[in-house]
DNA sequence: TCAAGGTGAACGATCGTTCGTTCACATAGG
DNA sequence: CCTATGTGAACGAACGATCGTTCACCTTGA
């Protein structure tokens, strides 16, 4: 079963991915989601509650099951961090669409729903900091900067990831992963 | 001195990376450079021209500087490496609305047009992946991930960089740069 | 019979673009 | 040294189209 909102939402997604928010027509919504213009009017009140609540319901999957996925880990950072990305990457392979939208359209919001959707994602980011603070024992700028460049790869993904080209999700996590960990040159000599 | 075209592309850049092409309507636009939307249509032919003019013209730069900054690194493969990361993030911090156009905004492009930036992105991504490949000694999809990789750390940082609390863009560049070779455990025990 | 959810039509606003005109200035003819 | 003519760039006003949204009304299932 479908809910009108749930139709609603999943049609929004796919356009708003495609052509951006302000590229998305709320009658070429109407028409993906195989109603009228007014009756979307019945289910959400407005065309920004659309974009935030696929954000906020979005982000806060991604940021449950990536908790729940590294406490599953076990004690072992590695292992944790592995639990994280590959958590994130099979996310992101899922839901291709979602993600876009959550890289893309946060600045479409008003300012206190950014400021929401900003706090969803600090706490998602401190989820793989902490990792990697224990991780390398580093701290400050040079901690940030590793992190952020951890969800660079991640956040990378929803743009060139293709199924019959780079193998599975589970190959991408690894690829990650190592890079990460270990980098290019894992088992050489320097 | 600065002519009316590049007011109009300085402008564009700025309004593009805050409100997305869509968002940005010609009238701030025209506000933004000082003079009536009218006036605008003397220099450009259309809206999108200009987006077109400024994906082109970035990218190129980006490329061309690239492949200079590479030639010229002597023919280490690890300092090919570093060379391309490092111009790469201090062309990014230098210009972080430009990078955000080149990021987000190639699908409001028409098809033909859009072909060509790709051409652009591929002839880029293609510099990376040479020096990849001879350094890693990888190829296939394994080679394609790893540099994808990579070009998300690259790619992530307009959204994230801030000097004052990240560092001078070539501190990024080095974290950058041993991540993608060594990984976070640089000289530490696995 | 009555709410819930659907619709076509229409709202005012704003979109990208074009039109007719004016202004500043450069060049050339006498 | 004037004046005439041409030109590029500026402008306010307006174009038709489309925007997000609302309204009055219709259908339908309980």
């Amino acid at each position: 079963m479908s809910t009108p909102r749930a139709r609603i939402l999943e049609a929004a997604v796919t356009a708003i991915a495609k052509h951006g928010y302000y590229g998305m027509s709320m009658r070429d919504l109407a028409r993906s989601a195989g109603r009228s213009p007014a009756s979307f009017y019945n289910h959400f009140r407005s065309k920004e509650d659309v974009l935030f609540e696929l954000q906020t319901t979005a982000f806060r999957r991604l940021l449950e099951s990536g908790r729940q996925a590294v406490s599953e880990a076990g004690d072992d950072r590695d292992d944790q961090l592995m639990a994280f990305i590959a958590n994130h990457v099979t996310y992101a392979a899922d839901h291709r669409d979602v993600m876009r939208v959550l890289v893309h359209e946060a600045s479409a919001l008003s300012p206190e729903r950014r400021a929401v959707v900003r706090g969803l994602k600090e706490d998602y980011f401190d989820v793989a900091r902490a990792i990697l603070a224990d991780l390398t024992g580093t701290d400050g700028p040079e901690l940030m900067r590793a992190t952020y460049s951890v969800f660079g790869m991640l956040n990378w993904t929803y743009g060139w990831y293709a199924p019959e080209q780079h193998g599975r999700p589970l190959d991408v996590a690894r690829t990650i992963h190592r890079i990460a960990v270990h980098g290019l040159l894992e088992g050489e000599p320097s």
